[in-house]
DNA sequence: TTAAATGCAAAAAATTTGCAGACGT
DNA sequence: ACGTCTGCAAATTTTTTGCATTTAA
């Protein structure tokens, strides 16, 4: 996938098979941690080390080509930088779904109540999702 | 401070002496990571071991005395559960202050655009605070 | 008195590091 | 050709576990 190639140079990292392969693995499943991260790419490079994930996850985050999901009571995933959004975890079978949400009604509050200049929003929304309900 | 031994046995918790210390530290300092909590109470139990904080720990999640925090690119910290509010988090001098919002406008749009039914909401907001602006 | 907690040591799991050879640009 | 990346092995760091002893209720 030259695809994967292209935006990884876009985030100044060089193209490797392993990092396309890993921009291609978060493409499609959405959020991966790094052990399903690893044991998904080692199907496809069978010598592949759990260090070169790692590497690969902190620069990749440095480069912002990638972003951390911290999810209550779990490992965190990653997932390809989009636009910001919100996240949806079933409680149940632990699902993730991406959600975009207008966040103006509460950063509007904040500047009421602190003084802080708020610049991002980290959410994840916890619940049942229509199966598991 | 017989006070948070009678908060810890609300949750059904023994209180011994490590926790009411775990629940006073955080008491006092708000938020703390596991290993600033070991640090803080090892002034205090000389004999103190790294393993009770973390059996405490987890135990104290599970009866909901302590809530743990996910903030982004960072360890994890607790703080005794209280009612539901955010954390707002200092990029450059990483204090954290907590903070109620009214999270309703959020439920509301959640509620037309997915089928889940949402529980809890866990917020993060990284900005600069007033000192470090 | 009894179930549960502590502390210790060891084990396991998660993450990082250094380096030689391979590879992308 | 150069600087970076990969894989490996070893080192570190973080977290968990088992067990003997102590302790809260």
């Amino acid at each position: 996938m030259e695809h994967y190639a292209l935006k990884l140079r876009e985030h100044s990292l060089k193209a490797t098979p392993q990092r396309a392969a890993i921009a291609e693995a978060l493409d499609t499943y959405g959020h991966l941690s790094v052990e399903e991260l690893y044991e998904i790419l080692r199907k496809k490079f069978a010598s592949l080390s759990l260090a070169t994930i790692y590497k690969n996850i902190h620069i990749m985050l440095e480069n912002a080509f990638v972003s951390e999901v911290k999810l209550p009571g779990q490992k965190s995933v990653y997932e390809l930088t989009k636009e910001a959004h919100a996240h949806l975890q079933c409680t149940n079978c632990h699902t993730i779904e991406d959600i975009a949400l207008d966040m103006e009604c509460l950063l509007s509050q904040a500047k009421t109540k602190t003084d802080f200049d708020v610049q991002t929003a980290n959410l994840v929304l916890s619940g049942l999702c229509k199966k598991c309900r």
